[in-house]
DNA sequence: TGTACATCAGTGAACGCGCGTTCACTGATGTAC
DNA sequence: TGTACATCAGTGAACGCGCGTTCACTGATGTAC
């Protein structure tokens, strides 16, 4: 094997021979599951038949994963990495100073990764899995795309200091508080009407990608045109957000 | 029994006769359905656990109901008009002058419903239950909450004929035709404009109750203050569509 | 008023099925000397 | 270079469990004459 060239023998040596044929089973086993998520939702997820799919018996999984719980995290895990890096690598190919762009790039990536992986969206942000609670190791993740939201939301308060809607330029002092872990994480320079208007618009966005995928939007807004309507949206929150079209 | 009195012989009679305790035995299924649904999530959702709770056979439950899909629809039905229900009479009980007091009421009984029956909002509003499609019998309780704001809407366009926002003032032709759907529920009076502002408003209000219910608040607002929070946030979208507070 | 009949609710057994997890095991592969 | 040993992946059987649905049935209740 071609990482024995050196000839060195490190300590944890012998779990490192295994770890490329571990590693590639173990991504075959979530593929194999994130198949199983579309077809039967996460309540539905059964090791069996993931162990079925990729041609194993089903006491073989817990060599690769602890429990069902285990295997739910990872894919949890993996959910919201994907959409932190889809949101990341878009939202960073865009301008820093055009921060219009980087909202709309920001939002627009949302949705399409959304409707890309419909079930690993719901897994992730619709209901919670009954029995499931995800362990702590899944906020890190899980912040990955807010904080493109917060940094934007820093950059945003830099370059227009004014406050452009006046509904939210004077916040009640319980809902300050109220943000006052919202505030750490966005820093000092974003004031708090802003900070609020971004938390709306954040909610805005993914209630209108739960609303399209969870098909709350039948009657109301032509499938075809979801995509104008959504991009019209994100323009209107955008310019509320004081980020105007050039 | 009291409902003999007349004594005339109608047609349907022996239905009619048993109409009174299966009435009554539906309610206890589907109220031993909501206890099971709040434990373990639709997808886990099981017959026989209704049938022990209510002390039957699992068999007996297809006395009443013809399948669990049947069951699970007979669940829907009843949370759009358990939420409808809620809604119609808190905004009804306002004022119609009172725009704004119209639209708080409207969207803070949306969310205090959500809070006091989680489990039915994940069921309607969350991820799909894997293997159940709603069939068309539930849209018609499904739209009673959102006629509400329809109704709302056309008041608002009726009173504040100006648009306040010019955002989204003039609309590409591509999201207005997408919009047709909704144009038609909504009356030819209230301008697309502030069709799509209540659009995203409401799907703004849907996606702060349900990140506020799956846990994507956490570490941002502080539990104690979401309620200031959603308040504000109300407001600031009532004045987006136009109604000011007093 | 009394009797034969119809209607309904609920029973209990059975159908075939799938589930997560455990355990002792077989082989293959790599390691140490 | 050759051999004893350790490490890992995967097997196969078993554990106890729950599921939706069907079916022939028992009784109780109401109906018709």
């Amino acid at each position: 094997m071609f990482w024995f060239v050196g000839g060195v023998a490190e300590p944890g040596w012998s779990t490192g021979v295994w770890a490329r044929p571990r590693e590639q089973m173990t991504t075959e086993i979530l593929d194999a599951a994130r198949e199983q998520l579309a077809e039967q939702g996460a309540g539905g997820l059964s090791l069996r038949a993931v162990a079925r799919e990729v041609g194993m018996v089903s006491s073989a999984i817990y060599r690769y994963f602890d429990s069902r719980d285990a295997l739910l995290t990872a894919l949890v895990t993996d959910a919201y990495n994907s959409l932190g890096e889809a949101v990341e690598s878009a939202e960073g190919s865009v301008s820093r100073e055009d921060l219009l762009g980087r909202w709309r790039a920001t939002a627009t990536t949302v949705r399409t990764w959304a409707l890309d992986n419909p079930h690993l969206y719901a897994l992730v942000y619709g209901s919670p899995v009954p029995g499931y609670a995800a362990p702590q190791e899944t906020v890190g993740p899980a912040s990955r795309v807010t904080r493109v939201l917060a940094v934007l939301l820093a950059d945003i308060a830099r370059t227009t200091p004014d406050d452009p809607s006046p509904s939210t330029a004077s916040l009640p002092v319980r809902v300050k508080q109220a943000m006052i872990g919202l505030r750490e994480f966005l820093g000092p320079e974003v004031p708090g009407a802003l900070a609020m208007r971004g938390v709306m618009a954040w909610t805005s966005v993914f209630g209108a990608v739960s609303f399209e995928l969870f098909g709350q939007l039948e009657n109301s807004i032509d499938p075809d045109g979801r995509g104008d309507f959504f991009d019209a949206a994100i323009d209107a929150l955008g310019s509320w957000l004081g980020v105007s079209p050039p």
